[in-house]
DNA sequence: ATTAAATAATGATCGACGTTCAAATGCAAA
DNA sequence: TTTGCATTTGAACGTCGATCATTATTTAAT
């Protein structure tokens, strides 16, 4: 398959060294084929960074269930760096294309980020009473954020420093929903709080 | 000057339509003398992206002054946003540019980010007793990169849902900063902490 | 003012790129 | 065997980043 061919030369190159006639050559193929399958180069890239996205949720769904929030996501957290750092290379393609001005994400790419903000979203929902959903949206959203923001400048080679995201990423999911304890604990009872703000 | 020519054609058409032709032709040169100028158009390309680290550096050095450390982590924040909201292309360009695997970005570039990194350690600095130094940088980083993934996620269309950046960024540093209050207090003192998970 | 040296700018050229398309090939049904 | 359809091809087009011998321009020295 051309995805096998494409995905086998960004995991190696990285994406500048993806182009039409590489991946042809490398499956046995003129280039001009390639558009049989694909509308243009884009929509390859496209189709290969959902299913990256996509990969990333299965092994993710897997380990959700249990416990403390914090704990909860700290795992949650820990499957995306790990396969961050495993696929430096394909996870660069994914933060770092972005689709020309005349065009917009396909469904099924904007589906994969949803369904992984839906598995934040979900390990959020204990502290969240029902009614609180556009709340739990954005903290969700700004959780997300936060962890992609980690896991791009690990794998763009912007910086010299040696970046330890696991350890960033523990401390964002750690810190942050402490906050969220207290921050919540803080507004929804006037009474002083007891200890809400332990992860 | 080159840059500016670069700059503008960023700025309306983004990072894709920048071609050493263009360059030249709106600046009335050749191509091949660019390259009396720059090594080669990656040269060119994170030079310009320097500028905007610098330039955004330049504004938020100024209103750092005074207060509450969320308070000022806010504003900090709301002057990077506002940057990005003004000039999208601009900074999309800053955030999906990374140089080819045989290439380390240069100091100026690194340097530029160290400086907007010392901001934000800056403003952390209250929360810290000295000799917590490597603490603060790493909580540093940690605000950082959250920030730039709100941004990068707000600049880059790679979602259809609109993004409220602004909110969100003020999110994460309330939320953040609670969280931080929240766990130093706890582990600093044995006695029960009194109400300083308040922002 | 005349030369010499150094610098700036050019345009032709190279190989590679994405993309298109008429022609060629393969294949199943008639 | 012949028809029709789908697949595959390779040549071609325009553009790209980059190089380089050649020319033009400025600067310095005589």
């Amino acid at each position: 398959m051309a995805l096998d061919a494409a995905h086998a030369i960004v995991r190696r190159d990285g994406l500048r060294a993806l182009s039409v006639r590489r991946i042809a050559g490398k499956m046995g193929y003129a280039a001009g084929t390639l558009y049989q399958l694909f509308e243009d180069l884009d929509d390859l890239i496209i189709i290969m960074n959902s299913e990256t996205l996509e990969k990333l949720y299965a092994s993710a769904s897997k380990v959700e269930p249990g416990g403390e929030p914090s704990e909860t996501l700290i795992r949650l957290a820990e499957v995306y760096i790990r396969s961050v750092t495993r696929e430096p290379k394909l996870w660069n393609a994914v933060f770092e294309y972005s689709p020309p001005v005349d065009r917009v994400m396909p469904a099924r790419y904007q589906g994969a980020v949803a369904k992984l903000l839906g598995l934040v979203q979900a390990v959020l929902a204990p502290l969240f009473p029902p009614g609180e959903e556009a709340g739990r949206l954005r903290e969700a959203r700004v959780m997300w954020a936060g962890l992609y923001g980690i896991a791009t400048l690990a794998s763009s080679r912007k910086s010299s420093v040696e970046i330890d995201s696991s350890a960033m990423v523990r401390t964002l999911a750690t810190t942050y929903l402490a906050g969220l304890k207290a921050l919540r604990a803080e507004a929804g009872t006037e009474r002083k709080p007891r200890r809400t703000a332990a992860q």
